[in-house]
RNA sequence: GGGCCGUUAGCUCAGGUGGUAGAGCAGCGGACUUUUAAUCCGCGGGUCGGAGGUUCGAAUCCUCCACGGCUCACCA
């Protein structure tokens, strides 16, 4: 409102000129009757479906044939030739080639065509055939204008390159830059060959509560919310953990949910606020079963969304293939720096080798966080292909069951791939007297409640289980060569813009 | 939050050591009925992210601010 009133007396922005045009334009289109909004245009196939169809007939089988169509898309290219042209039309996926002629066209179609731009949706009938070098191309009859676009779009050759514009004007990005289309085409195709995978294995797909009383399944900071009719505080989760085993304990046996996480932490890359987890619980199986499981499910989803196992990843590639090391939290150290077997026998070895590596505020950490932090500086950025660490301290697991050779040591497994943790797993611990005990220890040592409520559902019996996280983001970092977060999420989290 | 780097036309980018901003695409006008980064002729378009400062003079040097990128921290 307003935006385009601009005074036509040269004080004009570059800009504002050109909408200008654009709205001069829309309103000759008005003139000749033309709504340049219509409510719709019926179209039976898309560009992606013709070009298909007929990408290999001839020259002379299009003669014979003479294929109708009607088709529609946006204009991303007009080569004017007088008293003809060629306009580029495209789907979102596929481009396909117009020929308009002033003495093929009614005079008010032809009227239409001069006042299209780059970026307006068009609709044109007409017959295929193929130009002298070859291509297919619409003879177009008929030519319509769907929606008039007010403002220019990227350069077509070079398309949209700033990486702000391109996170904030996501559809630009789209628009501009098919690789980036791809990515969320590839997303899609991951997300859906995991939930058939999970479906042909008997996991049934829930969902539990978004908003929660108490932040519980991991240890981030919460975004707080408030219900004003119950006057309650709530948290968005940060881990649907909890719920899941609940649903364990009232007999659903194989569950999963694939859906948003909430942590109020720093962004980076490989961080967004709200990201996207699978969390999935299987009674009666244990972390062994799991990581068989896992390297079953990710291979396929590998096969079926970009039909390799070899991917690629910065400089490298990222080798899936089966079946994935293991190694145990302290190998992986060892193997990974130059530190020795003393270096990790006790507290005061461990302090020793953390200042040596440069590891911050050493005294604060548990001694469990201590080797996982450890780990975190020798050996995470340096697994690449995918690598399953076991054994890990049970002072940092509060939710798994101890090893029954170790009691200080958990049976679960984190999985790396391309130096990042992509997945996190163990066999549930189910005595609810010792999970009192961890989250009650928890609670004292970095604050926070208990959830009861799941305690009172633990308490009722909770089968042997086994259960898993994968960070969804990330893998589809891995299958699509993307190092950022930002890159793979539609909408990254950004600061507002000044003023909006 | 810290460090480093960046922000120039709608888009993609140039603009040694300070001398008052350019190109390609897009746009506008003209020619052109098989082109495809169409071609040819002509034209317009900039508070150089913002605000201060140094200087005779700042896109360029300094300070602060905004946003972004990388990184560190936070994130068991």
């Amino acid at each position: 409102m307003g935006r385009f009133d601009v005074p036509d007396d040269g004080t004009q922005q570059p800009l504002e000129q050109l909408i200008a045009n654009r709205v001069a334009k829309l309103e000759a289109l008005r003139e000749l009757g033309v709504e340049p909004y219509p409510a719709r245009y019926r179209v039976e196939t898309s560009i992606t479906d013709v070009v298909a169809r007929w990408k290999d007939a001839d020259a002379a089988a299009l003669e014979e044939a003479r294929p109708a169509v009607r088709l529609a898309g946006r204009v991303r290219a007009i080569r004017g030739h007088g008293k003809a042209a060629f306009v580029d039309l495209n789907d979102g996926a596929t481009r396909i080639q117009l020929h308009v002629r002033k003495d093929r066209l009614p005079e008010n179609d032809w009227a239409v065509f001069k006042l299209l731009d780059l970026g307006d949706f068009a609709g044109a009938e007409g017959v295929l055939f193929r130009t002298r070098t070859g291509e297919l191309t619409v003879a177009v009859e008929r030519l319509s204008v769907l929606a008039k676009a007010l403002r220019p779009l990227p350069e077509k050759y070079h398309g949209l390159a700033d990486r702000e514009a391109r996170a904030r004007q996501r559809y630009l990005d789209l628009v501009a830059n098919p690789e980036s289309r791809r990515v969320f085409e590839i997303r899609s195709r991951i997300v859906a060959a995991l939930r058939r995978f999970l479906g042909e294995h008997g996991f049934l797909e829930v969902e539990t509560p978004m908003m929660h009383p108490i932040p519980g399944g991991a240890t981030a900071r919460p975004f707080v919310t408030h219900h004003n009719a119950l006057d309650l505080d709530l948290y968005l989760r940060i881990a649907p953990e909890l719920y899941l085993k609940r649903l364990i304990v009232g007999g659903f046996e194989r569950v999963f949910e694939l859906n948003r996480n909430f942590r109020n932490e720093g962004i980076s890359t490989r961080h967004n606020p709200e990201f996207t987890m699978l969390e999935f619980y299987w009674a009666y199986a244990d972390y062994e079963l799991l990581m068989e499981f896992t390297e079953a499910m990710l291979t396929a989803v590998a096969e079926e969304a970009v039909g390799s196992l070899t991917l690629p990843w910065g400089e490298g590639t990222i080798d899936l293939s089966r079946p994935w090391r293991r190694l145990t939290l302290r190998d992986a150290i060892l193997a990974y720096s130059d530190l020795e077997e003393a270096d990790l026998a006790d507290r005061a070895a461990m302090e020793s080798a953390a200042r040596r590596l440069g590891v911050e505020r050493i005294e604060e950490r548990s001694d469990g966080k201590l080797l996982a932090e450890l780990f975190e500086v020798t050996a995470e950025p340096r697994l690449i292909d995918p690598t399953f660490i076991i054994d890990f301290p049970r002072d940092i697991s509060p939710l798994a069951k101890s090893s029954p050779s170790d009691p200080d040591t958990v049976e679960r497994f984190e999985l790396f791939v391309g130096g990042m943790e992509l997945a996190n797993a163990y066999t549930e611990l189910n005595d609810p007297a010792e999970q009192r005990r961890r989250l009650e220890e928890q609670a004292r040592r970095s604050g926070g409640t208990v959830d009861e409520d799941f305690l009172l559902a633990l308490e009722h019996g909770m089968p042997p289980t086994g259960g898993e996280g994968i960070g969804i983001d990330r893998l589809v970092m891995l299958m699509t060569g993307r190092q950022s977060i930002r890159d793979v999420i539609l909408f990254p989290l950004l600061r507002p813009r000044e003023g909006e």
